[in-house]
RNA sequence: GACAAGGUGGCUGAAUGGUUAAGGCUACGGAUUGCAAAUCCGUCAUUUAUGAGUUCGAAUCUCAUCCUUGUCUCCA
C-alpha cells in the first residue's frame, strides 16, 4: 500500500468554505496550479509568503509519495493596468520609463525572482510556463468562448459577456458575490469603454500603435487579457479538471472568479476541485503598501538593510516564522516575532544535532510511534504547520531529557525519531541547517575545539579571567560555548 | 457603502460544542555551573473584543455593538 493511502488529508476549500477530505482525481497523482508573479518589479514579500506556503504543500504531498505536477506560471505579458484606459500593459509602461526592452525587464525580474526563491530553499515547480509562450493556446481558448456565445468582439478587442454567462452559470460562486450586487456596486468609470457592461472583462485587447508587446490574432494585433493565461496554462498541463488551485487571497476576486467562468464558458466544467487561498502578510500590524512606505522587500529583509528590523535574518528563520502560523491566517511580520522565531529555530536545530550523540537505553520513556503519527495528523489537517512545530518541540524536549539522563530511548526509537525529525524539518518544512551547510565548518570547529581545550585548562588552573575571556570573545563573534556534563560543545549563531 | 475573513495571555499563535484553552518567545523560582550561557524541573489566560441569547455544557452556534483586514479601480 502506498504511504499516502495511510494518511487522510483534509483541505480547506475556499469554494465550499469547509474542510474537505482530499481525494485526487487520479489515485496517486496530484495536479496543482499556483498563480505566479508578474515580473515587472522585484517580487513582493507577501507573494513570497504565498509561494512558501504552497512550497510546503508541494513538499508534504511529495513526502507522502504522491506524484505531484506543480505548475506555477510567470506572468510576463498582458497584465492590464486599467480596462478603461488605452490598454497599455504594465510591463510595457515600465519598460518605456526605463528606456529598455520589455523582455529585458521580464528577464531581469524573472532572474531576481528565482534567486530569491533559491535563497529560501524553494523546490522548483514541475513546470513554470510563461504567458508569452502560450499566446496560441489563449487565442484558441477565446475562439471557443466566442463559439459558445459567451464573448463578443468590439473594435478588435474581445470581452467576456458576464451577464450572458450568468444566465446559464453562476458568476461569483467563489467570492460569494451576486451579479446584481456587483452591478449595484460598480462605480461608473470615465471614458469610452467598448464593453457592454462594466462587469465584463477583456479576453483580448487590441494594441495601440505605440504598444510594443503585440501578437497577431483573428481580431487584431494585440495582447491577451490578464485572467486568460492561467486558464490556458493550467488546463493545458493539468487537464480541464484538476485537483488544487492556489494563490493569494487578493486574487480570489476577480482573477480566480474569472478563471472559473472562462473554463465553464469554454469547456462547460468547473476547472478546480480544491481552491486554496493563502492569507496576507502584514508589516508591524499594517498592510504592506508602497505608497505609504510600509513595505520591505525580500532582499532587504535578508540583508538587514532596512529601517524596520534590528538585524538580518537567515532564510530558514523566515521560513520557520511563516510555518509557525497557519497559511490561512494573516501573519504580522515584526522584529519581536522574528527574534522569537530565531531563538526557537536554533533550539530545534540544537536538538536535532543532539540526536547523533544520544546513548540508547533498554526501554523508551517516550512513545515515538505515537508522536510520529501526531506529526502526520497535524499536517493532514489542512497543513497545520504550527501544530506540527509544537510536536517537534515536544520531541526536542525529549531529546534534551535523554541527553541529561532524565529520559531514555531505545536504539530503534532514536533512529525513528531521527528520521521523522529530519523528514519534517528539512523535507516538509524546507528548513536548512545553517551550520552544516556552511563551508569551512571543519576548519572552524578545529579551531574552536582548540580554544575549548585551552579554556578547560585555564578553568582547571582557576584562571577564570582567561577562561571567561575565551568564552566572551567567542560569543562576540557569534560562537556560543555550552558547558554540559560531558564537556563543552559550541554552536554558531 | 456592499460582500468576505477575522478580534484568544506581556508578545506571537493553535484549538470550532464537552473534564485543568497547544506550542514558541519573554518573565519569575529551583537544579546544574567558579560565575554565566545552554540544558532540565516548576510557575504565569477562572478565561477567548464587548453585551445578550441558544444549550445540561460555548473561544467554538445565533443576534447586536465596537474594531482590524481583504475584495469591489493599479496596488502581492
Amino acid at each position: 500500500m502506498p504511504f499516502y493511502e495511510t494518511q487522510n488529508i483534509q483541505i480547506y476549500n475556499t469554494l465550499s468554505g469547509k474542510k474537505e477530505v482530499f481525494k485526487p482525481i487520479e489515485p496517486g497523482y496530484v495536479g496543482m496550479y499556483v498563480c505566479g508573479p508578474t515580473v515587472y518589479s522585484n517580487v513582493h514579500l507577501g507573494n513570497v509568503r504565498t509561494f512558501m506556503s504552497f512550497d510546503m504543500v508541494f513538499r508534504y504531498l511529495k513526502h507522502l509519495g504522491y506524484k505531484v505536477r506543480y505548475v506555477r506560471n510567470i506572468t510576463d505579458a498582458g497584465h492590464l493596468e486599467n480596462d478603461a484606459d488605452v490598454g497599455e500593459d504594465k510591463i510595457t509602461k515600465k519598460a518605456r520609463l526605463e528606456q529598455i526592452e520589455p523582455m529585458e525587464v521580464v528577464q531581469r525580474y524573472t532572474v531576481d525572482f528565482h534567486n530569491i526563491l533559491n535563497t529560501f530553499n524553494f523546490l522548483p515547480p514541475s513546470i513554470e510556463p510563461t504567458a508569452t509562450g502560450h499566446i496560441i493556446e489563449q487565442i484558441e481558448l477565446i475562439k471557443s468562448i466566442i463559439d459558445n456565445g459567451y464573448a463578443y468582439v468590439v473594435n478588435g478587442s474581445v470581452y467576456f459577456d458576464v451577464h450572458k454567462f450568468n444566465e446559464s452559470y453562476e458568476y461569483g460562486i467563489l467570492s460569494k458575490r451576486k451579479l446584481e450586487e456587483l452591478i449595484h456596486n460598480t462605480r461608473a468609470l470615465d471614458g469610452q469603454s467598448d464593453k457592454k457592461n462594466p462587469q465584463d472583462f477583456a479576453l483580448w485587447k487590441r494594441a495601440e500603435p505605440q504598444h510594443i508587446m503585440r501578437w497577431p490574432s483573428p481580431w487584431s494585433d494585440g495582447f491577451p487579457g490578464w485572467h486568460l493565461e492561467c486558464t490556458a496554462m493550467s488546463t493545458k498541463y493539468l487537464g480541464d479538471n484538476f485537483d488544487i488551485h492556489g494563490g493569494g487571497m487578493d486574487l480570489k476576486f476577480p482573477h480566480h472568479e474569472c478563471e472559473i467562468a472562462q473554463s465553464q464558458a469554454s469547456k462547460n466544467q468547473s476547472p478546480v476541485n480544491y481552491w486554496m487561498h493563502a492569507n496576507m502578510l502584514h508589516l508591524n500590524g499594517q498592510r504592506m503598501s508602497k505608497s505609504t512606505g510600509n513595505t520591505v522587500n525580500p532582499a532587504e529583509l535578508l540583508s538587514g538593510n532596512n529601517s524596520f528590523f534590528s538585524k538580518a535574518y537567515a532564510p530558514s528563520v523566515i521560513r520557520f516564522f511563516n510555518a509557525q502560523s497557519s497559511y490561512r491566517s494573516v501573519l504580522d511580520l515584526t522584529d519581536d516575532g522574528l527574534l522569537a522565531s530565531e531563538k526557537g529555530f536554533h533550539r530545534l536545530m540544537d536538538a536535532i544535532h543532539l540526536l547523533d550523540e544520544l546513548e540508547a537505553g533498554d526501554t523508551s520513556t517516550f512513545d515515538v510511534q505515537k508522536w510520529r503519527q501526531l506529526c502526520y495528523d497535524a499536517m493532514n489537517d489542512d497543513f497545520n504547520s504550527p501544530i506540527l512545530i509544537a510536536h517537534l518541540f515536544e520531541a526536542s524536549k525529549q531529546i534534551n531529557q535523554v541527553k541529561t539522563g532524565t529520559a531514555t530511548l531505545t536504539k530503534t526509537d532514536i533512529a525513528l525519531l531521527k528520521t521523522t525529525m529530519h523528514d519534517f524539518t528539512f523535507d516538509v518544512l524546507g528548513l536548512e541547517d545553517q551550520v552544516s551547510s556552511d563551508s569551512g565548518t571543519d576548519k572552524l570547529s578545529g579551531a574552536v575545539e582548540l580554544l575549548i581545550k585551552l579554556r578547560q585548562e585555564a578553568r582547571a588552573n582557576k584562571d577564570f579571567a582567561l577562561s571567561d575571556k575565551i568564552r566572551d570573545e567567542l560569543a562576540a563573534k557569534g560562537i556560543q560555548l555550552k558547558d554540559g556534563k560531558d564537556g563543552t560543545t559550541f554552536s554558531v549563531n
